[in-house]
DNA sequence: ACTCTCAGCGTACAACTGTAAGCTAAAATA
DNA sequence: TATTTTAGCTTACAGTTGTACGCTGAGAGT
């Protein structure tokens, strides 16, 4: 009843997922990698493989389930810190984001690269992933400034894609050129922001 | 003289090149080519594809140039239409971008995924080829509207992403979510716009 | 205590990969 | 015309891959 068989399997379960996500990097992507090799890392036969996944596919999308969840974490905390440290709510996003990709850049790497890789059923993943975090900002948005669920939901997608957008060339840059960036896209948030509250300013006086 | 020999190599090299973009599909990125099947379908046996090129590397780096070439084309083609048809500049340029995306988006998808590829001259010449689009739209908008050159890069750099974004979400899509899509980055766009506008008037007030 | 389940192993194989070496015939050059 | 150059070929090899098959030994269930 105490499950040692269970929790053992379990245990290497995990050491898959983190031996294919170590071996993810800037010139090593998920279709890259071989079940031989995540098996080697991992320290059991190519064929016990077989047991935890029926794929490496299925251990892709499994990956993606943990990568997203990390981000929802993420954002969970971001959100804590515009609450006490009482931050610009842009600011604090952008930074807490770039906090993500150097932190788990593995994990954002996969995300990146999924989103437009060359299975449907990562593709699909992924987004889902990226909608959650879309729709818990427009929520936010909605509550907190005067704006209709559609206007804050558009506004949401085109940030979160600036700012998915922007990590995606963090990873190839640093000090100065990294924070013009991160400089940049904060400015485009502003932009966003001030186009969108425009528009539903007018449109609430036409209502 | 007449260079029949010459001619032959170029016709074999664009054979292979067009073999490789014929590959290329929603389910098989360039990384997923083999060297032999690109040779198999340009109709060459295996050794002779290092005739032309000394990797599949430098191949795919002739196709990202190839790729964007077309698709400065297609920008020089959207101000035509722009100037004779006398349409609105952000829905001409959505509209014709989703055209490229349908008549070439193998090239598409071959920026789309080499952007955040496995290797960083990949990456490099899609982030140049990005650049260029930038720039010319953003000298574009810092002569029609009164607009200092940063804000005009970080306008452009802003809208190119967000374009760039919804077409490899439009490769997913067809009918009326495509519909939908498109008019969402129109009013992304009109956004930024807008809010673009509205700094650059505050900071020529304080000028 | 006895049987059943099953995570992990080793062996084996066929398919495919990139690429080295050397030949050939035709075009270019002298 | 004689010589050189070279695009494309065939053959060959070593490496890697996914996975089928069957075994084993230790926990789980009774």
């Amino acid at each position: 009843m105490s499950g040692v068989r269970a929790q053992q399997k379990q245990k290497t379960r995990q050491a898959l997922i983190e031996a294919a996500f170590n071996q993810l990097s800037a010139d090593h992507s998920f279709s890259n990698l071989s079940l031989r090799e995540v098996a080697r890392e991992a320290g059991i036969a190519p064929t016990s493989f077989y047991r935890h996944f029926k794929d490496m596919n299925e251990l892709g999308l499994t990956m993606v389930d943990e990568a997203g969840l990390t981000l929802r974490q993420l954002m969970r905390q971001a959100r804590r810190r515009i609450a006490n440290d009482g931050g610009s709510v842009i600011n604090t996003s952008v930074v807490t984001f770039m906090e993500f990709i150097d932190n788990s850049s593995n994990q954002f790497r996969l995300l990146l690269r999924e989103r437009s890789g060359t299975s449907k059923a990562f593709r699909a993943a992924v987004a889902r992933e990226v909608k959650h975090f879309i729709l818990e900002l427009a929520h936010y948005l909605e509550s907190e400034t005067k704006c209709d669920a559609i206007h804050a939901y558009i506004q949401s997608e085109a940030m979160v894609t600036l700012v998915f957008n922007a990590g995606a060339e963090a990873l190839d840059l640093e000090g100065q050129q990294r924070d013009e960036l991160t400089e940049r896209v904060i400015w485009q948030l502003r932009y966003i922001t001030r186009g969108a509250g425009h528009y539903i300013r007018e449109t609430n006086k036409e209502a």
